[in-house]
DNA sequence: CAAGATTGAGTAGTCAATCTTC
DNA sequence: GAAGATTGACTACTCAATCTTG
């Protein structure tokens, strides 16, 4: 196979490389803010928050993956996790056997109803407002055009994993 | 505390989603594919790729944390998988008892070789080649402003943890 | 067999504590 | 005590295999 590798420019090497830092600096950030003004992880939040938005506060496992579109046994291990914490805990589905809800426990509501606006209040200070307007739109091309091209290819969609 | 929490407007929110979404779905894209081709890990390219870059293939502990910007503890316990897989060593260091360097052994600097190529060119694939200069030039930007927002507060630096 | 979900083993990454040598 | 580095315990994520019911 001729690979006909063309290394980067020094151009496209910077911007490459700013936006690798950006992720990993700004995640950083904001999760040890999270954790230690509210004591929750970043994926513990991300999956209060979708139950919290949905009625009654629970949703079917399948339901709650396509929301946070992460891998099959990575939310089993997660709810496992926050069930222990006594943040969710699993109910039987009427009608189903197979299947499962996961729901909010009264401390899950209390967790993510406080930690909330602390979360949005750092993505502001960290992001948001340090751009403009312009920026925030650019931004927002920039990675909606690359995410289109990722769907090109099919791969990633998480599978039956 | 008054928090005067202002939620994100639906622009604000959009731009934050792609980024959250672009963020995930090219690094999972682009450490899929590494693996697949290359049997590397991206925490092990990057490590190697470091270590090749240096004089002898070889550095101090701290150096190459400086480097990679990587915690303490993260980059020993990298340091002991790697050397168990023997893509690195550890050597004593002549001079300083209290040091160590990382060099890479032969498998090591022939995996790394193997892969680069391959890296690039999935990163310009889906990254660098589906958008314009100026969008590239409008993303460093970006970053760099965040980045130097971060800054400032200085909490991240990895400290001596 | 397919859908819904879980398990187990391995790699990653964080935090706090520890050890050694200067 | 501080610098250089490691350890242990824990959370997180992936992959492959498994279990259960339709």
């Amino acid at each position: 196979v001729t690979e006909d590798t063309r290394w980067l420019d020094a151009t496209e090497q910077q911007a490459w490389r700013a936006f690798l830092n950006l992720q990993v600096r700004l995640r950083r950030r904001l999760n040890r803010a999270l954790q230690r003004e509210t004591g929750l992880s970043d994926p513990e939040y991300g999956l209060l928050v979708a139950l919290s938005e949905a009625p009654e506060g629970r949703l079917r496992v399948y339901a709650l993956r396509e929301d946070l579109q992460w891998e099959k046994s990575r939310l089993t291990h997660q709810i496992t996790r926050m069930t222990e914490r006594g943040l969710v805990e699993r109910q039987p589905c009427p009608g189903d056997p197979r299947g499962t809800f996961v729901a909010l426990t009264p401390a899950g509501r209390a967790a993510i109803e406080a930690a909330a606006p602390r979360h949005v209040a750092h993505v502001r200070r960290w992001f948001i407002d340090v751009l403009t307007p312009a920026q925030l739109a650019s931004l927002r091309e920039v990675a909606e055009t690359v995410l289109a091209g990722l769907d090109d290819h099919e791969d990633d969609l998480d599978n039956d994993r």
